[in-house]
DNA sequence: ACCTGAACACCGTTCAAGT
DNA sequence: ACCTGAACACCGTTCAAGT
């Protein structure tokens, strides 16, 4: 066939057909043999379009961060129901696509979505009078917590199976082989519940703040 | 050569390999091959001594978390404490072993040495009065907040490169690129921070926990 | 510029064969 | 029981060749 007169992928086209096949069958499915034939072109093609697969996962990875609601930072709302409401969208955002939780964690780099994400939360918290060095570590702290979230359910790190924590070995794990049935309410309400922890935390460091000289 | 008359591998021995390879070159080095080569045996010689690769990274996840200290929980030191103390160990051994992190976040499953880490929280909170539900919520928090900070690096996620970070597009992030160089400063006062918030929060949640009736 | 098939240097895993 | 080499079905990536 060789060059067609119109292309046949573009990078929005891969990216949309890689995400695809990611939510179906996780990471590990995502080879670029297997997502060109997805895509219905021979494997090397895609190197048309992006330099490596890791470029690929990138752009995958900051089209998630894309669907990120930042509106919560435009009006003048409280740093802290600012930064609650963002905590959950970010949450609800890579809850949409679990298995691509790995790729967000490693950090903005030059994802242009990944850096509007992090230039919105820091803006908002230095315009609320929070201290540059703070207002990092309550970005980080917040983004180690989300990501952390999304990255390994704790009600779905146990195994459900009814005798597989000795109480010899684990006396207080009696029921932790109920946790996994209930995965997604346990993880809803720990996650709320260190969320408040979190804010609540932040908010009196935030009152101990020395008193504003702008 | 076949069969020596005395076993040339362990599990012990497989392990400690595969975490001075993963130590040294990141996870993506751990290969059977190459691990076997380092052992000096042939690549299938790993499968009379774990069922799959999978295997072979959960005992080495554990091997990790079995280092972790945890006798912040043996004297009755308030919970508080102890919670402090047990963060910050575990934020040690991972920063031992940074590679491992992901494999860290698939949860105890049937990890020995992970379960009783599980098991020693969960055990320190209800006996401090903490609800079950509650208890299981912290320490879900914690978990979640000390592998996503192992897991990625905040200062690290972004770029030292003075002009990476436009002005025009990040309004906020003008000092973005020296995060880089002081990576680990940075990493060390966000998880202070964030950790101290997250106690201070728990503990608020504490005193409004209707009073013992044990 | 954008696609192809062939090729290189890898993977994880199975299995019959050896002792 | 524990190791071997051969084999299967995969990988990511490069590259010359086609239009």
């Amino acid at each position: 066939m060789a060059r067609p007169r119109k292309p046949l992928l573009s990078t929005g086209r891969i990216v949309e057909a890689a995400r695809a096949l990611v939510d179906a069958e996780g990471l590990a499915a995502l080879s670029t043999r297997r997502l060109a034939a997805e895509l219905g072109v021979s494997g090397p093609s895609l190197y048309n379009h992006f330099g490596t697969k890791d470029e690929l996962l990138d752009a995958l990875a900051d089209s998630v961060s894309a669907r990120v609601d930042l509106s919560m930072f435009e009006d003048g709302r409280p740093w802290r129901t600012a930064l609650d409401d963002w905590a959950r969208s970010y949450r609800a955002a890579l809850a949409r696509h679990p298995h691509l939780a790995p790729v967000l964690a490693r950090g903005p780099g030059r994802r242009p979505a990944a850096l509007r994400l992090a230039d919105a939360v820091f803006g908002a918290l230095t315009e609320a009078g929070w201290p540059p060095a703070q207002a990092t570590s309550i970005g980080a702290a917040l983004r180690w917590y989300v990501v952390g979230s999304a990255l390994g359910s704790f009600a779905g790190g146990f195994v459900p199976d009814e005798n597989a924590y000795d109480p010899a070995d684990y006396p207080h794990l009696g029921q932790a082989h109920l946790l996994a049935e209930r995965g997604g309410t346990v993880d809803e309400r720990a996650f709320t519940t260190g969320l408040r922890a979190l804010l609540d935390g932040f908010e009196r460091q935030y009152a101990e703040l020395p008193p504003r000289t702008a």
